[in-house]
DNA sequence: GACTGTGAAGCCATTCACAGCT
DNA sequence: AGCTGTGAATGGCTTCACAGTC
């Protein structure tokens, strides 16, 4: 692994190719190239060699990429080839769905618990994983060893729920409250944001209109 | 209005800087500087000032910008001073969350009707918003000439629902499912992609282990 | 003195074009 | 001949630094 700067689209065009070739790898297709990469995932084949290129040498001139060494590849670069240990705060609706996707489990994110101040439903299960109170949140990071938070509450609490994650030294949040979170540099954070997806839409069309 | 190209970046961050411009505007604040608004939102000063330079020029110099002027500018710009028609397709944990999601409602995102093809679903209301078979969303888009509509289906179906959009003339798609969209240049699409922020995430946090 | 608006500089990501390998 | 790997060129976004205004 070269020691350069990575670009964080080529981190997120990784995992789409990823997930890309674990589908053309069930359906049997052993060798693919750059272009037909490209291709399927929107891009250029020189983007795909480029992304590629900054952690090795996986393909072979002349043929391309075998499927499942480029994923097997690719799957290490994101750190996937182990269960990450995850926590859900939130268990409204969003967090409801977080809790039961898929694709979270399949890629080795494991949400072992789901932390929720709602009285009636602390003790239940959500989609399986048992839900505790928010007060047991800070214990169990710690008892745990958890690594990462997903932080689905309304946005007037998140920075609290965060604080409590800080303080307990999680590794990465994934933010899904319209807020800024204030959080030390040593700490990941993603934020995915509902609403500026949809007003940068809005943008888009409208400009459309020239 | 200048006629240069808007960065994408730019146009996430005015989103931004309008949900914090409204919580500011609430607290009674009337005149706020580049720095302050950059404070807020973890950005810089010069980046917000650039930002805003791309459309106009809002603040007084030696001044700042006045709180609720600067935020109806905003709001003009994202195209957000109107109502926008928009449906929703897949009734799951997602879409429920999407549906009863406040921050679309507040910004002028009406979602006028779910579309599921749970048979079971069909005819019941989402947070108060009916739910339709899947085989009646093309009518609805022309009838009710909608103008965005969000995909929150499994992979599978993503692309089957997305050409029906497509057909019907839809503006814009707000795509969920963890696939990439095969759609015309006309249509605008964005898509948030759950997996590939955990994963991201992931890569992050590994990396920061020099 | 304080803060905006903006050309210029710097930095980062993408695309090009071709040498190198099979 | 076909396709990868990569330095060089291009394009785009961010930061700098300062003139302009209140």
């Amino acid at each position: 692994m070269k020691n350069v700067k990575i670009p964080e689209a080529t981190v997120s065009r990784l995992s789409v190719y990823s997930r890309f070739l674990e589908e053309v790898e069930k359906q049997g297709v052993n060798s693919i190239s750059s272009g037909e990469i490209a291709e399927s995932i929107g891009g250029t084949p020189a983007q795909v060699r480029k992304d590629l290129a900054y952690f090795g040498e996986f393909g072979t001139r002349g043929v391309g990429y075998n499927v499942h060494e480029l994923n097997e590849q690719i799957v290490k670069i994101l750190g996937l080839g182990k269960v990450w240990r995850v926590i859900l705060v939130g268990a409204g609706n969003l967090g409801s769905a977080l809790s039961q996707y898929q694709g979270f489990k399949d890629r080795g994110f494991e949400i072992m618990a789901v932390f929720d101040n709602d009285i009636h439903k602390v003790g239940l299960k959500l989609n399986g994983i048992p839900i505790y109170p928010t007060h047991q949140l800070a214990d169990f990071i710690v008892q745990h060893n958890v690594q990462i938070g997903i932080i689905a509450v309304p946005a007037q609490f998140a920075q609290d729920v965060a604080d409590i994650m800080i303080e307990k030294n999680i590794s990465g949040i994934l933010n899904f409250a319209p807020i800024v979170l204030t959080v030390p540099e040593e700490i990941e954070v993603r934020n995915v944001d509902l609403a500026v997806n949809l007003e940068v839409l809005s943008f888009n069309i409208e400009s459309r209109r020239n």
